[in-house]
DNA sequence: CATTTTGTTTAATACAAATTGAACAAAGCG
DNA sequence: CGCTTTGTTCAATTTGTATTAAACAAAATG
């Protein structure tokens, strides 16, 4: 045993099955999130890795280029989902897979949803505003109808920013 | 007063500006959920629509082509975002928005989320398979990381799992 | 200090998806 | 019956985005 370390490196070693499946998985992931498949896969390659990989590594074990490489390991660091270590004795960088998961959902919440509901607010807020400029260009009715119906929308908008909390309670 | 049906009539009138707000409005809200920019353009222009449009009235004030109508009443109709109604005495078909968007909130719970976990549950127990028919051809070291980071993810799918049933109560 | 390795950035390419435009079928109307 | 209008479908185009490849900058090695 313990014959490996030289005959074959890591480095160089196909991955088995079960990471190519999950860096199958987390690409699809990635792509239904709206996030480009290669930064899926990279995170689904770091989250079975034994040890740190190094982006030269990555891009031989996906077979992407390195510039894929480059702006992928900066979405994921950006999004908190991996990490830089500092190998020893190693000039480049090593990523590794952040492993809470739960600290991840709790940040893609607060960058996401927060912000997204803070816009829609915004906006709902603002055509009401453009509503009541435009109030003398228009029939009574058709003005009565449009403020009914954005006043709904910020009646549903309210609920979800009172559900919003809860939600919060509940993931973190 | 009631001059106004026959010098402008209702199809030929330009857009009040907050009509042309929420069109814009639902239009980035369908791209930021994966639809057709048109989809949601035609949603946004329904909801404020005094009346039941045909598709040819769509399609004027929205300047894209009858084909994209089609195509995008037809995918908000499959998903219950607007409805069908028989206006008298025309044949066009005519569309309304459906008002009630908890309605919409639901399905959408049970279309996505619901299939989504299942499939995610499906590829984990597929991947611990896999790694049982590997682990002849794996270092024990690494097999056993993998396991323990595979269980992790399973863990993790088991408390989003209990999660679903409280959220479900909460949006019906 | 030249050389090699790494990493970022950019312009070009490739790819996927949406939109259009045209051709077609169906349904009233004169 | 033609004629017109509506609505669907499908090929072609356009658009947007991801990926690559190449050029560049930075750092380390000998």
């Amino acid at each position: 045993m313990a014959v490996a370390s030289k005959t074959t490196p890591e480095s160089t070693r196909a991955l088995p099955k079960v990471r190519l499946e999950l860096v199958d998985t987390c690409g699809r992931l990635a792509q239904a999130l709206g996030l480009p498949r290669s930064v899926g896969e990279i995170y689904g390659l770091l989250y079975l890795a034994p040890e740190p990989m190094s982006a030269p590594e990555i891009a031989e074990a996906l077979s992407i280029s390195k510039g894929s490489v480059s702006t992928g390991t900066r979405q994921l660091l950006a999004l908190g989902c991996i990490q830089k270590v500092w190998q020893q004795e190693e000039r480049k960088d090593h990523f590794e897979a952040v492993l809470e998961l739960g600290d991840l959902v709790r940040s893609a919440y607060d960058q996401i949803f927060k912000v997204r509901a803070e816009n829609a607010e915004r906006r709902l807020t603002g055509m009401l505003g453009t509503l009541e400029e435009e109030k003398d260009a228009m029939s009574p009715e058709e003005h009565a109808l449009i403020q009914e119906r954005l006043e709904r929308l910020a009646r549903l908008q309210k609920r979800a920013r009172q559900f919003l909390p809860l939600l919060e309670k509940l993931i973190k």
